[in-house]
DNA sequence: TGCCGCCATGTGAACGTTAACACTGTCCGG
DNA sequence: CCGGACAGTGTTAACGTTCACATGGCGGCA
């Protein structure tokens, strides 16, 4: 008795119920404790009660670790993500999480400060560490991509925002159909052409919005004015958006992201040049702050959750060996607001 | 042979190299291997380069389940969020993984839909499943904390943004203090009274925040006008700005958050009030895009990242059993824009 | 010289679960 | 009325670690 109790000082972690205690509990063996558990037929409704009688006793938890050594299966999915401070990758993260919950899988999390080759591979390799059944990676850089490239095969992979040339199973936005919606909006309004604040070189994503905005006003004729390019930060479009309001020619401009096109529609304020009467503005993402900006942002939607779900499909779909490789792309919505209107 | 062949076939996850694999190789004892693993003492060197280089070949990973199993120790906090998509959640999980990752854990992730006792609860309980050492819970909502509050005891708890009074460890700004910060600016600046348009009723941090504009203006011997409930979104601060905007008298609005200050601003210029003009406007968060808006907010800003951090700082102190009980006020800092200006 | 103690390593038993198989009955068809 | 299928349960052995000892060798000090 005295022994028992110095045991149980020793060990400053104090042992939970486990499947033996309930076992004990309610007359069976653990065993049958692990059948209800797991939903198992062949148990008698009446023993089947009396075990979670006794579970519900003792408050008794699945020990998460036991059951994992056996089966070898973690129910986890990793997610690497960078900055996910902004709105849409912290949107995304919040998408595969239902999702992932939604299909059984808890979420882990790797953060990575920047998106060179070595920190994402530290990043897979942690979650690796925890034995991680698949890997969303939310690394939208080209550095980044072409690290995941390289994580060696047998651990499911999904690159999310990782455009579509990527050699990795991928999801995202068709960047190209958004940025030409948005190109040929402006257009179709009598504009003459369209100038372009893009996202920083090296971003897939920056990359298609530009191709996608590069190839519409080529298709359509008009003159292709030079790319500024921004960081995808408000300040960064603010400090374009000054140079662009100077120019009178300037009648309308497709921004790589709302944030910069919020700093626009700051510079063109602080110029005097009206919009929408003197230029129009239109962004990419459709931030929740959009309809409230002055004017109301007319931009173009990506359904960051839907992109998440999407993702966790894919992974799942990948670990349980359907495809080897996939890719979906979700098309984007023009959401036409009061920033932009007809060339005067 | 052809039975080995067979084996490895049925089991579909392919078994990855254990340490008695790599004890093998290097013609050690596998507990020799777990000495090298975990840095102990009384190896020889030359013992230990031999496993390390086993380790390599064998591109051995430690089974994260088998350790956990045997230590009970996760090294894995949970991390419960609503709404992971705004700003300042999305900043305080970063802090927090930033931080807990340097502190050798790793970060589990459950997102509630709602801040309801029931969701909370269930979100603890999946947390609790996976063996977590500890919880940070951003549940910044009166039910979500009742929820913390009846948590069995033994599991290392810790509240973010649950308000003062909360009867659970918690870290987070000093509300009431920022939102005096951000009266007396606006009362320094000569106007007769501050309006405030607060956060939805059920929110510790909007009841502090309404809490320390009251006492200032009441300190003050201002007049104290009704207040105006938003709900956080820009859109609320749209509508109750449109209120607002009506009433000459006012010329100071204080908002409980940036994004409804946001909204203000916007319903302000739809009305043809000029900010900062005839009327001053404040925040509260300091959001990215703040100094970027129509015109730069005056807001108080919260260092989110550094937020996350010290609740790690208290969940590793609580877990180690330092104090019982613990709370952290950080300061908030006024950040004075153009958005406030004297009383003409 | 002999014993003690420490360094370097090995051995065996947990940890809590699932998988595989063994064991009882009961019911049904021949 | 007997054999076999099957429902319901129990028994034993993994899974890959760490922990608590046990062991052997070697050096130092009395």
């Amino acid at each position: 008795m005295t022994d028992g109790v110095r045991r149980s000082q020793q060990r400053h972690i104090p042992r939970s119920p486990g499947m033996m205690d309930v076992a004990k509990l309610a007359g069976v063996s653990h065993q049958t404790v692990s059948r209800v558990i797991n939903d198992h037929a062949n148990v008698r409704p009446q023993t089947r009660e009396r075990v979670m009688e006794a579970m519900r006793e003792l408050d008794y938890q699945p020990n998460s670790a036991a059951r994992a050594l056996v089966t070898r299966r973690s129910r986890t999915i990793g997610i690497i993500t960078f900055d996910s401070t902004l709105f849409g990758p912290a949107s995304m993260v919040y998408g595969i999480e239902q999702a992932a919950r939604a299909a059984g899988y808890f979420v882990s999390i790797a953060s990575v400060r920047s998106l060179s080759r070595r920190s994402v591979l530290d990043a897979v390799n942690q979650l690796r560490g925890q034995s991680v059944e698949g890997i969303v990676a939310l690394v939208p850089k080209d550095s980044g991509v072409a690290a995941l490239a390289s994580v060696p095969p047998g651990i499911a992979l999904v690159g999310v925002g990782v455009g579509g040339a990527a050699d990795v199973p991928m999801v995202g936005v068709n960047n190209t159909a958004g940025a030409s919606l948005a190109t040929r909006h402006l257009l179709d309004l009598g504009h003459s052409t369209v100038y372009h604040v893009s996202g920083p070189a090296g971003w897939p994503e920056a990359r298609e919005r530009r191709a996608g905005w590069r190839d519409t006003i080529v298709a359509a004729g008009a003159s292709l004015p030079d790319v500024l390019a921004g960081d995808w930060s408000a300040q960064s479009g603010y400090q374009n958006g000054q140079l662009l309001a100077r120019d009178k020619q300037v009648t309308a401009i497709f921004c790589g992201n709302d944030q910069m096109a919020l700093g626009v529609l700051r510079a063109m304020y602080d110029v005097g040049r009206r919009v929408p009467d003197d230029v129009s503005v239109v962004g990419f993402d459709d931030i929740p702050e959009a309809p409230y900006l002055i004017p109301p942002l007319t931009t173009v939607r990506q359904d960051f959750t839907e992109l998440g779900r999407r993702s966790i499909d894919l992974l799942l779909g990948i670990a349980t060996g359907a495809r080897p490789h996939g890719q979906i792309q979700l098309t984007p919505q023009l959401k036409v607001r009061t920033s932009s209107a007809r060339s005067s």
